[in-house]
DNA sequence: GTCTATATTTTGATAGAC
DNA sequence: GTCTATCAAAATATAGAC
């Protein structure tokens, strides 16, 4: 008989991870069971859109996760360079630093679907966008500080790939370490 | 009656553009099949070990032609500065301005079989190493040299996954642009 | 070396009991 | 709300003619 072992938001959390760990397609259903210890048929009841819903639920899911723990800490109280501190914290630990790839990153590979592609461009948007709120906040030209925004969000995709490439943490460790002073180091010319 | 239309090269061209657009378990038979013009069984003729052999292949081949177009200008005659331009603009082309995701970062994802993870590996770490000589040639230390070489390519790969999941082709145009100057730029303590 | 045709396995998705 | 069992379609791979 029914025993609701685990409510939606663990699932989402466990088929984040298998969406992450296999990509769009390499995780089939039958990879989606073993990660959540359900059956198909409770996870088409709980997403009777089948993967596509999963997928969807899964990008929205995890950008939930991704503002709670490492974006809203750049919009509380404190210095700037405290709270990009914080934000890579946030990011090493979301990450694993640079063992788990970028949900983003993974499902924008292949030949997405509209409504998958804008969920992407809106969060990494939306990513740049409050990066370059901060910096902007510690003095930086505004047209320089959304520069400086996007160029972090390429380095921390990047250096995920690189670090799963090379199979070491190093180069993402490296970059969080540096990230935040980077980021603020002041403007030779405006 | 047989009709030999396409050289393996060839054919390996065109695998690589699907696993490229479709990522290893997006890229079924069927689209090889649309992608070669071939049928499955013409595939299996040339790869007989089926689709894992395919990866492999196109692994090898992707990285020989990123050699023959965009490293081994590294190696040349000319100016550092010259050397990295010319590897900028030859990515430029190779990855169609950001539009073309990297073979290596779509292939990293999901559990890649050990000789995978291995070519990816190799891969990476030549592309650094060889960046990483021209920069000390310009007079950087060679500790040094070899950090930004890294975070060359975290750059390069980073702005591919910003610039498909923008939609634009901004991000990777301005850092292709700004690399090469980026790398010499003298340090201010060795 | 390419084809048509088919075999086999896996995938995404349902049916129906409890 | 979860299970066992199953379906139809698609995936990988093979057989055999030419």
């Amino acid at each position: 008989m029914g025993h609701p072992h685990l409510s939606k938001e663990q699932v989402l959390d466990l088929l984040t991870i298998a969406f992450r760990r296999h990509g769009k397609d390499g995780a089939t259903i039958a990879v989606l069971e073993t990660a959540t210890g359900l059956r198909r048929n409770s996870l088409y009841h709980l997403f009777p859109g089948g993967k596509g819903e999963m997928v969807a639920a899964v990008l929205d899911h995890a950008a939930a996760l991704m503002y709670e723990r490492a974006l809203k800490p750049l919009q509380e109280s404190g210095s700037p360079k405290y709270r990009l501190t914080a934000m890579c914290r946030a990011l090493d630990d979301f990450y694993c630093s640079g063992r788990e790839p970028c949900l983003v990153g993974v499902l924008s590979l292949g030949v997405p679907e509209d409504l998958v592609q804008q969920q992407i461009t809106r969060a990494v948007t939306g990513w740049i966008e409050m990066l370059a709120s901060v910096i902007e906040e510690a003095g930086i030209p505004s047209r320089r500080a959304r520069e400086r925004a996007e160029e972090a969000v390429i380095a921390i995709q990047g250096a995920l790939v690189v670090s799963k490439a090379l199979g070491s943490e190093h180069a993402f460790k490296r970059l969080m370490k540096r990230l935040p002073d980077d980021l603020l180091q002041p403007c030779i010319a405006g």
